[in-house]
DNA sequence: CGGATTTGACCTGCGC
DNA sequence: GCGCAGGTCAAATCCG
């Protein structure tokens, strides 16, 4: 499919992109303060090593489920960004999980950018939870179809499965353009064409690859399928200069990984 | 009234 | 061949 993974803003340069490569910062103070913040975070494990220490479950729990959910090929954007990418061969059938917003709580319906024809439900035997089946409703030929069915083991979780690819380019924009509404947003200034936001409830993080070439629309291409080893690696650079160097970005993704741990484990053993 | 959704029936592939 | 489970169809229904 030609856009259902990317990370990126769907209008290719969308206001309010986080620039990746604009100048770099003042190195010295900025890793120290890299530094202070690895030290934060291995206390954090720590700490959290020996709260999970006797609580097997619950670091089952912890531990098992974000890297289950993973993204092959491409991932639905905005809402889906919390996935994470991985640089697998792209295959034909792609699995996307997402947290379900409170609005989804009683649709299997998962906002990515594409319109969607619900054409089947069933519950199968594994999930008491049923499997809903869409086909891309924007173009009747378009192949791709989706089935989107919530994760036995937690319901607040939708899996989506994504076969084939679209064969066309338009699509509805209009729902993950405003989800994907930064508090953290500028616009990219640098050579290569990476933005990296943050949405509004301060939770995902969407790492992009605009495609700005003329004829390729501005969907990204998904950044797991684009990205060369080098590239990769001026990627983290950028990415490591940009934590280093901006306050609130820091304070924000502390936050959002904060909250996330936080999420995963049973407010009663606090 | 037209498009989208629901839902029971039907089809297909697979294991036994 | 049979039964099961997943996937699809299409008529009925809903909704704007």
């Amino acid at each position: 499919m030609d856009g259902d993974g990317e990370c990126s803003s769907p209008t290719g340069r969308a206001p309010g992109l986080l620039p990746l490569f604009g100048p770099s910062p003042a190195a010295g103070s900025l890793e120290d303060k890299l530094r202070r913040l690895s030290e934060e975070n291995r206390r954090l494990s720590g700490a959290l090593d020996a709260i999970l220490a006797d609580r097997p479950h619950l670091r089952a729990l912890v531990t098992s489920q974000t890297p289950s959910c993973h993204v092959h090929g491409n991932a639905a954007p905005a809402e889906v960004a919390a996935a994470s990418v991985t640089a697998e061969p792209r295959p034909k059938v792609r699995t996307v999980c997402a947290r379900a917003e409170p609005s989804d709580a009683d649709a299997n319906h998962l906002k990515d950018g594409y319109q969607w024809r619900k054409y089947g439900q069933k519950v199968t035997r594994d999930n008491p939870y049923p499997r809903a089946y869409f086909r891309c409703a924007y173009a009747p030929s378009c192949p791709v179809k989706k089935k989107v069915q919530r994760s036995a083991e937690d319901k607040s979780m939708l899996v989506a499965t994504y076969e084939s690819e679209h064969n066309h380019e338009q699509r509805a924009q209009s729902e993950y353009v405003s989800d994907a509404s930064t508090i953290l947003q500028q616009q990219q200034a640098g050579s290569l064409p990476c933005s990296i936001s943050v949405n509004s409830l301060g939770r995902t993080i969407i790492l992009g690859l605009a495609d700005q070439r003329p004829g390729s629309s501005a969907e990204a291409v998904a950044a797991a399928e684009v990205i060369t080893p080098e590239f990769r690696k001026v990627l983290v650079d950028e990415l490591v200069n940009l934590l280093k160097n901006d306050a609130e970005f820091m304070e924000s993704l502390t936050s959002a990984v904060a909250a996330r741990v936080i999420e995963r484990i049973p407010g009663q053993i606090f």
